[in-house]
DNA sequence: TAGAACGTACAGAAAAAACTGAACGAATAG
DNA sequence: CTATTCGTTCAGTTTTTTCTGTACGTTCTA
């Protein structure tokens, strides 16, 4: 059922209370290094009657077809929207991803696995490279730098190891044994 | 022990595998929506062998003094550094927190705590304004319309206390139950 | 109690990011 | 087959963020 069946007065009377709950969901989602507009443009498709198309997400945020393509493509890469099809439109159509435990542990699995990975590599990388250096017959003071250095890197390891099995227990909702869905 | 000590050969082959390192971290901290320059300055201070003062934090860099203000400001805000006092010393000294299960947790609990208790508090708002609309004699299409928005802000709100319950895990430990520091 | 050293506020400059409109290639409808 | 419609690429503009140098208030020193 769409709005435009309403008086205007009832009508700005919804759209004032969903503007308030997208500010919110623009500035949580800010948080996550998603530009605010990107935000918004989720917002907008979180009260949709139904999946929209770029232009009428244009119509909805007065903004550019181009700019609302990246944004769609943004949340698409992020799982927070999905691609619809609908049998007689050749337009794309997006709807949100409404399953918002779900929308998390995507998250996390997509922007963070990479990086934490990378991260174990590159350390891996350097400690073994360090350990190159460290022959018996070295200079003691970089024996010592070498050595709290291979310490430090170590340390980081292990943490960015604990990060990818909590990424685990997000993914394969383990998670929620911890902490039930419902309270 | 101090990188000076060591012969030129010496020092770049140690920068060398240090500055990848700080890449990595920085890169890491942007995902978190801190800037690329205040990753490698956490990076610095992170392969410091003692606390820095600004100065000292500026040569590395090769900034301003004000950058380091500011960036070690927020990593300060964020507990991923601590400032160390040091009698003698009038400079103020900063070094990095190496807890970094720490570092974590705190950063959920400062920078996503207030935003997700922030949402929940405009969610129900919203959801008490809209039921104030939904009377008996009202119009069928804006109760449907209504009763919709009413439920998907229920459904977001749900998630919002899941999370706040999941930042409760993270900071009283209860996560390292379910994910344990040690493999 | 004057002087020097320190950290930060502030305003402007530099850099980065977001946004737009025109143009283009792909796909479909007629 | 041709013409339209669609999404995206790209170059240029606008906006936002980051960075710098000067100036200022504070605190310690002598």
């Amino acid at each position: 059922m769409s709005l435009d069946q309403l008086s205007p007065e009832q009508q700005t009377a919804v759209l004032n209370v969903r503007k308030r709950v997208i500010e919110a969901i623009g500035r949580n989602m800010n948080l996550y290094g998603i530009p605010l507009s990107t935000g918004h443009l989720y917002g907008l498709l979180f009260f949709a009657d139904k999946p929209m198309t770029l232009d009428e997400m244009g119509m909805g945020m007065k903004m550019s077809k181009t700019s609302m393509s990246t944004g769609v493509r943004t949340l698409l890469d992020m799982k927070m929207v999905n691609k619809v099809w609908e049998k007689g439109s050749r337009k794309d159509l997006y709807e949100v991803e409404y399953d918002w435990y779900q929308t998390f542990t995507d998250f996390f699995a997509i922007k963070w696995r990479k990086a934490v990975e990378g991260n174990i590599l590159v350390l891996k990388r350097s400690i073994k490279e360090m350990n190159k250096y460290l022959t018996e017959d070295i200079d003691p003071a970089l024996r010592s730098v070498l050595e709290e250095d291979i310490h430090k890197m170590n340390e980081a390891a292990k943490y960015y190891s604990w990060l990818d099995r909590l990424i685990d227990a997000m993914e394969n909702g383990d998670i929620y044994d911890l902490v039930p869905k419902e309270e």
